[in-house]
DNA sequence: CGTCTGACTGCCC
DNA sequence: TGGGCAGCCAGAC
């Protein structure tokens, strides 16, 4: 099951509750943490819970001192901006602070929060509907009510939303599906793993529709997805890109690839190149870390910088000799 | 459409 | 080893 939870200070909890199909299995409003966490212990253990809100403070790793989570600082390179989480709990709205105890009852419910590693189930994640709205759609929301928007983002990813819902039982839903795209590869994480990540669907999980069920929302209306520009981000998916993230994304952790590994594998044998300057572009959508030139150097723009990524890899139990790794012994090549 | 720019590579000292 | 250099290819304008 795949639960999502938007957080409100005077509205309480909106949780929403998805099955493996997709569709709304539960659609409910807690009153306050209790009711929430009444819902909340009776989620099977293997559930993933998307909540709407950060889980703890700001530990500030990113922006030079300006206390900012790094998660902001990513999102804020590709357009979209967020309520900067404060560095310490006093100076949180009420909102935030009703999303940390929020975190706290599902962490002894049996859902601690995901930091790092791989995706699994039997957590909770910090999501951002407005962001997995606006990779649904492709574009930003532009003039379109938000309402509209959220209900034709959600149209073909979601079976069974009713006419009626509302703007917090949209992002609890929104939440819900991105609780999903988490458990079944399909996201993408922005910020420190140290720091948790929030996760959103990969851009290319545009394209899967869920089939329409009879009780389906017929909106009429689509969100039109305008060209992006490089600042605003989100690019488009051609099938190079596609090639190409579909392959890093599979490089499991504790094993890297060349860009050349990459060209050869998505076709384009001579095209290293052309594979770095896309992921230049993309790092945040796939686990570029495990990225590493013909000589087992770390990539010079590495956001956070190479040792930063070599770091990431040593944290998955690469070893690292003369800053660079050994491509002997940990270079994955597809096929078991 | 040409032109330009890279998180690349292989080859030659 | 390590640096210089010329190809290379997809994407952005």
């Amino acid at each position: 099951m795949y639960a999502g939870i938007d957080v409100s200070a005077t509205r309480g909890f909106d949780v929403a509750v998805l099955d493996d199909d997709r569709r709304v299995a539960l659609l409910a409003k807690a009153r306050d943490l209790d009711a929430a966490g009444l819902i909340i212990r009776g989620l099977p253990p293997e559930t993933v819970v998307a909540v709407d809100a950060p889980p703890a403070p700001s530990r500030g790793f990113a922006g030079a001192g300006k206390g900012y989570r790094v998660a902001e600082q990513e999102l804020h390179r590709v357009g979209v901006s967020l309520y900067p989480v404060p560095s310490s709990t006093e100076a949180s709205p009420a909102w935030m602070r009703a999303g940390f105890a929020l975190y706290e009852v599902l962490e002894k419910a049996g859902f601690p929060p995901f930091l790092e590693g791989a995706a699994r189930r039997g957590v909770s994640i910090e999501v951002y509907p407005h962001l997995t709205y606006r990779v649904l759609t492709g574009d930003a929301r532009g003039r379109i009510p938000k309402l509209e928007w959220s209900r034709a983002a959600l149209r073909r990813k979601v079976a069974g939303l009713t006419r009626d819902a509302t703007q917090d039982a949209l992002d609890a839903i929104a939440a819900a599906y991105t609780a999903w795209t988490f458990a079944n590869d399909r996201w993408v994480g922005y910020g420190d793993p140290r720091e948790g990540v929030i996760v959103a669907p990969r851009s290319d999980a545009r394209d899967e529709a869920v089939p329409p069920g009879p009780d389906q929302l017929s909106l009429g209306i689509e969100a039109t997805p305008r060209a992006a520009t490089a600042d605003e981000t989100i690019p488009r998916q051609t099938p190079f890109a596609q090639r190409v993230m579909r392959y890093v994304a599979r490089i499991p952790p504790g094993r890297v690839a060349t860009y050349g590994d990459v060209a050869r594998a998505c076709g384009t044998p001579t095209g290293a190149r052309a594979v770095g300057t896309l992921v230049a572009r993309r790092s945040f959508e796939m686990p570029s870390h495990r990225l590493v030139d013909a000589t087992g150097r770390p990539s010079p723009a590495y956001p956070g910088g190479p040792e930063r990524q070599l770091e990431r890899l040593a944290a998955e139990g690469i070893a690292i000799a003369n800053g660079r790794v050994d491509l002997n012994l940990h270079r994955w090549r597809e096929q078991t």
